[in-house]
DNA sequence: ATTTCTATCTAACGATTGTTATAAAAGTTT
DNA sequence: AAACTTTTATAACAATCGTTAGATAGAAAT
């Protein structure tokens, strides 16, 4: 086999890395069934034709985003949560969700766009993605059983509803938090608060 | 001025309405930019070309759709609420919480076609669409103001962001409940309990 | 200098899109 | 029965879509 060249294999890297940025940028201001190969082509200097040199079509090229958007998601809470082994049950799940809002929204847009993406992605595509979800949200769901076995969370609560009622306060944030709002990590603290001790005042 | 004949009338409203029921399905099910007059007029059985006797064509069909969508949340949660007049404000939130999820689960797709749809939209359908959001907004705004003045929620406790979680969380719903999971009016009750409450032990 | 490989462009394909003008029904009024 | 109104169908339009095959330019390898 002849000696990989690394310089040119990075070159290679480097368009699949700037197709892919560009995409997801433009997959989540404008929808997948908006998006044409024609814009992400224009967004990279190039013609549509070129995409494909990179990509079988615009499926793939989608699938592949939507899929690093999870997996960006997920290692980077995991990474975070290996960091904090030690730490309280309760304090992890805060730092879980530090870590989910800033990924979302500082980051990257790959996580975007799986969430503003995949509803109306092709139904072949979303069944592909829904294993990425589950195993992420197995993080999750092994989260909250770790704080209630310790004893940190109320017996009258279902996890199944907390895990959904946490992730989605903060997915949901896509939808008004513009560039210039609360930080994620402080509005992270505020939406731990109110999960965790409650909004009431009794 | 002629005596305007209501048999006519209501047959054309009859089309019309039928029309916008099909078409919101189809915008859940598949988005804003998967959805083509022809789907939507198949469904209709009718022409893609018949349907301009009744919208002006596809952006004012969906935006029509899009509006009715947050009025109907909106006048349901409303309606409740002055049926609910004199009860504790806490207790307002939660039926609040309540006929919101119901509507979006159970009533119909126009709530669900808003939501997944809004932000795919074209800008200037979105420009618009924005009033009415912000004036849906405001009545939470105000329950949760009226409740924090009656002294039922915490000091500490943004309720800019308080608004968000609790309409977050429910919103959310749309991408994980199914036609058969736990009925909307014990999810909203689940969900007020960890929002107001809070999940943890202590 | 010649060949080979990499990355992009060109130009077209058939299909589908939103939209329009016009014809044809179907129903109501006179 | 004739005239008129309301609703739908027909058929085409220009534009755009994802996709493909083949040409082309530049760099690397020989």
């Amino acid at each position: 086999m002849p000696a990989t060249p690394r310089r040119e294999e990075k070159l290679r890297d480097v368009s699949r890395r700037m197709i892919m940025d560009r995409a997801a940028r433009l997959l989540v201001k404008q929808g997948y069934g908006a998006t044409s190969l024609r814009d992400i082509a224009r967004a990279c200097d190039m013609k549509a034709g070129s995409l494909y040199y990179h990509f079988d079509g615009k499926d793939a090229l989608v699938e592949e985003i939507l899929n690093e958007g999870v997996a960006r998601v997920e290692s980077s809470v995991r990474a975070a949560l290996e960091a904090a082994a030690e730490a309280p049950a309760l304090e992890r799940i805060r730092i879980a969700m530090q870590v989910h809002l800033a990924t979302l929204h500082d980051r990257s847009d790959y996580g975007s766009a799986h969430i503003r993406c995949f509803a109306h992605v092709p139904a072949d595509i979303r069944r592909r993605l829904r294993e990425a979800r589950a195993r992420y949200e197995a993080l999750w769901t092994g989260l909250l059983e770790e704080a209630r076995d310790a004893g940190g969370i109320a017996a009258d609560v279902d996890l199944h509803t907390l895990k959904f009622a946490v992730i989605g306060m903060m997915n949901w944030t896509l939808e008004w938090r513009g560039p210039a709002g609360v930080n994620p990590e402080e509005l992270a603290d505020r939406f731990f608060r109110i999960a965790m001790r409650g909004a009431s005042n009794d």
